[in-house]
DNA sequence: ACCTTCAATTGATTTAGGTCATTGATCTAT
DNA sequence: ATAGATCAATGACCTAAATCAATTGAAGGT
């Protein structure tokens, strides 16, 4: 069986033409990608399923709301932003994944991904067979549970982000959004206080249920109250905890 | 127990809801709790481990917030809602669940439940103990390949009420959660067009990030336009097809 | 039946954030 | 280089829904 995708990723190989990056167990994301106590066996076994392809350029498509589902993937490098359509042909924005974050299990249920996917910046991303990836769980517990979780932590941070949605403020949310991405830079062990957002304040805006104007004078109020230092994408976050008292947002795990 | 005051659902069960149906083979929400085909071995598989308790009273919690997890839940009659509370205690709604619908998922991921379910009126569940549950994924393929879908299902369906926060008016939210329970009713073969909201305005308002007013006058306005009619908590839907275009939400399977 | 409490409706007023419009920076392509 | 996009910031205003307030109705307990 060979697989057809939409958006070519198209080495079959274990090794990626470009930086190789040959096994799971070596990955320095490993333990975010596989965030839990998987035994080695599983990591060998999962390492031979997962395809490295090449990378993807700025505002390229992974896949597409509707495309047939196959895979998942895990974000390797860069910053994938998911979105879906509304009836009338807006774009909602559904989420920002950054390396060792999963994407794609909204497809499962119909066996068609229900977002589309796109780079918004130059990224790379694992590919991981779906079929392979059920088999494998058969065979080894601690593979599905390991999936079942990453499942569930996908569906508390919607309704994370359904509550920020309902209950908080535009300054709430750019908040409880700063907040996570310094969170998640920080599990990564990247600075969590500066950093450049990857994404434009209109995707951000559409994230958070905000006109852009919104955004960016939320952003200008925390510039001036010295919250935060931004030049268009470029933040420093100069009182993180004050940002986290205006989040309100208990950031747990993997927190927005 | 002869008197089952919620008008939508009283029990035409075969069986007498204190010595509930003894098989999931049998149950008349089989094909919506188990929505994919699941070859008859399974569905015998998974009627040993599911243990069917005591119904659930109006108000009465089948588990908290940060309790251990330990089962997810089919709700068998009744209607079940989920909450979160926020880092300051309010209460945030985060799904309705009725009949045949699976409830507890979340609370995979992190081995503690991240909603309270509670009941809106006399309820029963049939639990199934997620021990049990892995086990029987890995040996039955198609069981795991179910309980993947019922994920990722919950997964859509809260990007949908994500968008529906993020890009709907109060108009737009009451006519999609209108839509959304009619289509399941019709889905367990119940009216349609004529049906009793088990949750409260309060409810209605918190789960569509809405205050009780607007909820209020949203229904006040659908009534004397004629799309419904509406005496508290009793709903007819006169116009479904009107709704429906206000709703402006692409209705698939399960739809909100 | 009576009191208390909670749920729902409706009206009057306020406000957060949306809309519209302008300007300056970057980017991109010819 | 230069014209045309695209992105961001900011000001003026406007509107949908929140807030505040009053009333009614239904449910529950004694």
């Amino acid at each position: 069986m060979t697989t057809i995708k939409t958006s070519s990723l198209d080495s079959n190989e274990k090794t990626c033409p470009h930086n190789p990056q040959t096994s799971c167990g070596d990955c320095r994301l490993g333990s975010i990608c596989l965030p839990l106590a998987m035994e080695d066996d599983d990591i060998i076994k999962l390492d031979e399923i997962v395809q490295r392809g090449r990378p993807l350029q700025k505002s390229e498509h992974l896949y597409r709301e509707n495309d047939n589902f196959a895979s998942v993937y895990a974000v390797r490098s860069g910053t994938i932003k998911t979105y879906r359509l509304t009836s009338d042909g807006q774009e909602q924005v559904t989420g920002f994944y950054f390396p060792g974050e999963i994407i794609g299990m909204d497809g499962i249920s119909k066996d068609h991904y229900a977002n589309s996917a796109k780079a918004l910046e130059t990224a790379s991303v694992c590919e991981i067979p779906f079929n392979s990836l059920e088999q494998l769980s058969t065979q080894f517990p601690s593979m599905q549970r390991h999936f079942f979780q990453l499942m569930s932590q996908e569906i508390t941070n919607d309704q994370q982000l359904i509550t920020l949605l309902s209950k908080n403020s535009a300054e709430e949310r750019v908040a409880a959004l700063l907040t996570s991405i310094s969170a998640r830079n920080a599990r990564r062990k990247l600075s969590a206080t500066s950093f450049r957002l990857p994404m434009s304040r209109t995707d951000i805006g559409n994230y958070l249920g905000l006109t852009i104007e919104t955004v960016s004078r939320v952003f200008s109020r925390f510039n001036k109250q010295g919250l935060i230092n931004v030049e268009g994408k470029e933040v420093t976050l100069l009182d993180s905890d004050g940002l986290r008292d205006i989040a309100g947002v208990k950031v747990t795990e993997h927190p927005l």
